[in-house]
DNA sequence: GAAAGCCTTTACCATTTGGTAAAAAGCAAT
DNA sequence: ATTGCTTTTTACCAAATGGTAAAGGCTTTC
């Protein structure tokens, strides 16, 4: 809990009574590896940060590939922000792709504190752009680099996440082949 | 001028007065091709809202290389906003790709508008997150195509841009050659 | 209209990456 | 330990992309 107090209050300020309104919402939730946090098709329920575990965001092209497009992990929000917002259908999946301990937030507990507490959509509103900008950083220069390149960039921006998930989830973040993931490990070693 | 009002009403609702406060405090700045709106190494002056034309944010990465990672097009806000808000030194370039009609607004007369508009930070805040999800959506893709795709859905999403802008920024954008470009060019006519 | 400069296309070959298939390695359940 | 299942690695070949260089086109300028 201590966690997310601290990371929230990178973002703004709040008083003793203010935040424990916020931690007294907030319900814990476990998943176990595979499960999903929000589905494609659903109207995603809640809001988390992750305690323990890593998370990550999925959708399925025209060719039916299944592409990693994020990875999110200990100490960050994890939500279908838009869709939660608005509560419509997501057309993403996000999956645990470790087993996970989060603090989540029902639709209904997060708009009572954006109701009760003054500031906190300004707050919010910091958090999710930084995530965005992470987000964008993080992907955008996938596009101009080689295969090579991307796997070594992306051991450093997720220090030892390579060796807590599959590869295969790997190899979708990185837009390349499972083989073609292997491949490159073996010379990089 | 009424480009600019109908984008910011969009996001949220502002009387007339409010709308006069804000339309009253953009000036016109035209840029011709090739010429900066905002430069590495030097600390962005201005929010930009393009009235006609076409920019480019563009990085070089270790080797040297100019990476363009998006473009921005009529009737949209253009700036590097974090470096702007907290007026610090930009590491990217925003680049006009075709002579460009612009409203501006200073730093100054910015805060002048949050410091007197109640709700404009949650509109521009709004603005942003926009802004970044639209590059994402748009981005993020691109890793995980192969290059005649990604060619394919660029003009899809920027209509008519591949005609009015040098393909070597194209091929920038969507981490090819300009050889490849041109010799997918060839096969997909 | 000739010259100069930039942008774009072509061509050739080297290198990288993808597709398919099979083998090997790791893991869990019995 | 054995079996069955999943993940990862290898191998082979085809296809895509990059690097270098040169040629062709298109403007601009004088």
């Amino acid at each position: 809990m201590e966690e997310l107090v601290n990371y929230i209050l990178q973002f703004g300020n709040l008083n003793r009574q203010q935040i424990d309104f916020i931690t007294g919402k907030a319900k814990t939730l476990e998943l176990h590896k595979d499960e999903y946090f929000s589905e494609a098709g659903k109207i995603p329920r809640s809001v988390g940060f992750i305690l323990e575990g890593v998370v990550r965001f999925c959708y399925y092209n025209n060719k039916g590939e299944e592409i990693t497009h994020s990875f999110v992990d200990e100490n960050n929000f994890v939500s279908d922000q838009q869709r939660f917002e608005a509560q419509v259908v997501a057309s993403e999946y996000i999956q645990a792709v470790t087993d996970c301990k989060l603090l989540v937030f029902s639709k209904k507990d997060w708009d009572e504190i954006g109701n009760t507490i003054v500031g906190w959509d300004a707050i919010t509103g910091l958090i999710l752009k930084n995530c965005l900008l992470k987000t964008i950083e993080r992907r955008s220069p996938l596009v101009s680099e080689d295969a090579t390149t991307r796997y070594l960039s992306f051991i450093e921006q997720f220090p030892g996440l390579v060796n807590r998930i599959p590869l295969s989830y790997v190899a979708s973040y990185l837009g390349m082949t499972q083989q073609s993931l292997s491949r490159i490990r073996k010379n990089v070693r």
